[in-house]
RNA sequence: GCCCCUGUAGCUCAGUCGGUUAGAGCGGCGGCCUUUUAAGCCGCGCGUCGCGGGUUCGAAUCCCGCCGGGGGCACCA
């Protein structure tokens, strides 16, 4: 693709812009210009004349660049649609202002050319405002063509690997990603407020953990060494709580070496936060804030619109216990089957044998109750082994201070009373390596350093990880991750 | 990894109980048109029917395999 030489059979679609930029540049005229100065973005222009009354014209004069994205000719007059990153606007293109030549060259452009113009803004007599030009230039031909003007691009495919077409042709594409911009720097802007201090903790890892995921594995050729792409941010970022970074947060990549589904990728923006002197109550309350306000400056409201349903992710949310939500949902007490087999017989199954009784609620809390948690709820209190680095519940025996927050149906958030005993942290890692003897692949490895770190002293600490990803889904109403993420994950 | 669905023009799609030269709209090319907005009118089809094999007088259509995509299951955040 990269060389005009590899496309033997050009389609006429294709050959057809090629003769038409050589014959461009036969007449002398660079299609590659290098720049185009002085210009304003459309939305100004459009800003500038707001409530211009149809069929005025005026003597405003404006130098815009963009795409063509539609044509309509009249002969010795011909209207164009330009597109730049900021909005559309409409061009009107007549013969008498532009002078017979620039007028024929104009008209003999092909949609998706990028040029920029200049001229006086006037209100169509349908009262569409309009640039009456009298100066053009080709700023880049466009040797492709684009997606149909009317119908966009709807193959899934296409829309995922070529995302540029996506993007030129569905406003719908644009919408997402803005509000995904808006939302990551929104949240930044919070936490910043909130006095966190941002940092960058290493991606490639000689150990990896934080989380039970398997991770992806790369190698250090100078070093000779395996290493992995991290899973989570965790230990790193508690070893800076330990540090004296009392509020820290890191917003970046995460990679678990995981199948793909409407919420999942291998590579997913993860943000995590930690609050010395906080518990996984104060860090409930922050969630729920930062979501709000996020999705307040965001969208302008905190409602949001998912298929049939209304999400509104206005504060308190609803705090209901493992326990109590697996009984309303499954008529299961988990507190009343504390061993791997009855609760196995409870729920009607034979227990896996590389499942434990955690894993037993695990699949409960996932398959039962989940899918129902539509508005923003709390899920509390955790059963140990599936929670190495959260701290022992206060009251519960064999649960630890820990929630999850559902919305949609889909985890977007988790968060602890971060594990600060030294020793305990030991027991918790000796237990993942029994896990993994048994074959859970997603168990911990023991990290020394990290437990060196907490025998330094970690103040008591709440921590909360947040997908990012999954959190835009829920604003922008989308179903699927994939709709959210630029470039999803595919295959080959 | 398993199951189901799917792949036709640059784009959106029709055509599939096997049968002339594979169709439409948009886009493109040529012509008319100075306030249109999916502009309109007239003319022109621009194609490896995903790829490879098979059955058949004849395959976009039936069979087998492969590749890509979607959905579901499993698994994970």
């Amino acid at each position: 693709m990269s060389e005009p030489t590899e496309q033997p059979k050009l389609s006429d679609v294709l050959r057809d812009r090629r003769e038409k930029l050589d014959r461009i540049r036969d007449s002398g005229i660079e299609p590659f210009p290098h720049e185009f100065s002085g210009r304003e973005d459309i939305a100004e222009v459009r800003a500038a004349h707001e409530g211009l009354v149809a069929g005025i014209e005026t003597e405003s004069r404006h130098r815009v660049a963009g795409r063509i994205v539609a044509r309509r000719g009249h002969g010795k007059a011909c209207f164009l649609d330009l597109r730049d990153g900021s909005g559309r606007l409409q061009l009107h293109a007549r013969e008498d202002l532009l002078g017979e030549e620039a007028y024929a060259l104009l008209v003999n452009l092909d949609l998706g050319d990028i040029v920029g113009v200049e001229g006086t803004a006037l209100a169509t007599r349908r009262g569409e405002l309009s640039l009456a030009l009298d100066r053009w230039r080709l700023l880049a031909k466009s040797l492709r063509p684009p997606p149909d003007k009317f119908h966009g691009l709807e193959d899934t495919e296409t829309r995922f690997r070529r995302r540029e077409l996506d993007l030129i042709a569905n406003e719908e594409s644009r919408r997402i990603f803005r509000v995904r911009a808006a939302t990551i720097s929104e949240i930044r802007r919070w936490l910043d407020e909130h006095a966190y201090v941002e940092v960058e903790t290493p991606v490639l890892q000689p150990l990896y953990g934080g989380a039970l995921a398997r991770p992806f594995t790369t190698h250090h050729n100078a070093l000779d060494r395996d290493l992995y792409l991290r899973i989570a941010t965790e230990l790193y970022l508690k070893r800076l709580v330990v540090g004296g970074i009392d509020r820290v947060y890191e917003l970046g990549k995460d990679f678990r070496n995981e199948g793909v589904s409407h919420k999942h990728n291998p590579e997913f923006t993860m943000l995590e936060w930690y609050e010395a002197y906080a518990d996984y109550e104060k860090t409930a309350h922050d969630l729920e804030l930062l979501v709000s306000e996020v999705a307040e400056r965001v969208l302008g409201t905190t409602k949001v619109k998912r298929g049939e349903v209304e999400i509104d992710f206005a504060p308190p949310w609803r705090r209901i216990t493992l326990r109590e939500a697996i009984l309303e949902r499954a008529g299961i007490d988990i507190a009343e089957h504390p061993s791997r087999e009855a609760l196995a017989k409870a729920m009607g199954t034979e227990p896996d044998p590389t499942e434990g009784w955690g894993k037993l609620v695990d699949g409960l809390l996932s398959r039962e109750v989940e899918p129902g948690l539509i508005q923003p709820t709390f899920i509390l209190d955790y059963p140990v082994e599936l929670s190495p680095f959260a701290k022992a519940h206060r009251s519960e025996e064999g649960l630890v201070e820990r929630w999850e927050a559902f919305v949609g149906g889909v985890e977007i958030a988790n968060s602890f009373s971060e594990l600060n005993d030294p020793d305990e942290q030991r027991r918790r890692f000796e237990q993942q390596a029994r896990e993994s003897e048994r074959g859970d692949e997603e168990a911990q490895p023991y990290d020394e350093s990290f437990v060196e770190a907490l025998e330094q002293g970690m103040p008591p600490t709440g921590g909360v990880g947040l997908g990012i990803d999954r959190l835009v889904m829920m604003l922008t109403g989308t179903a699927s991750l994939r709709e959210v993420l630029l470039f999803p994950a595919m295959k080959t």
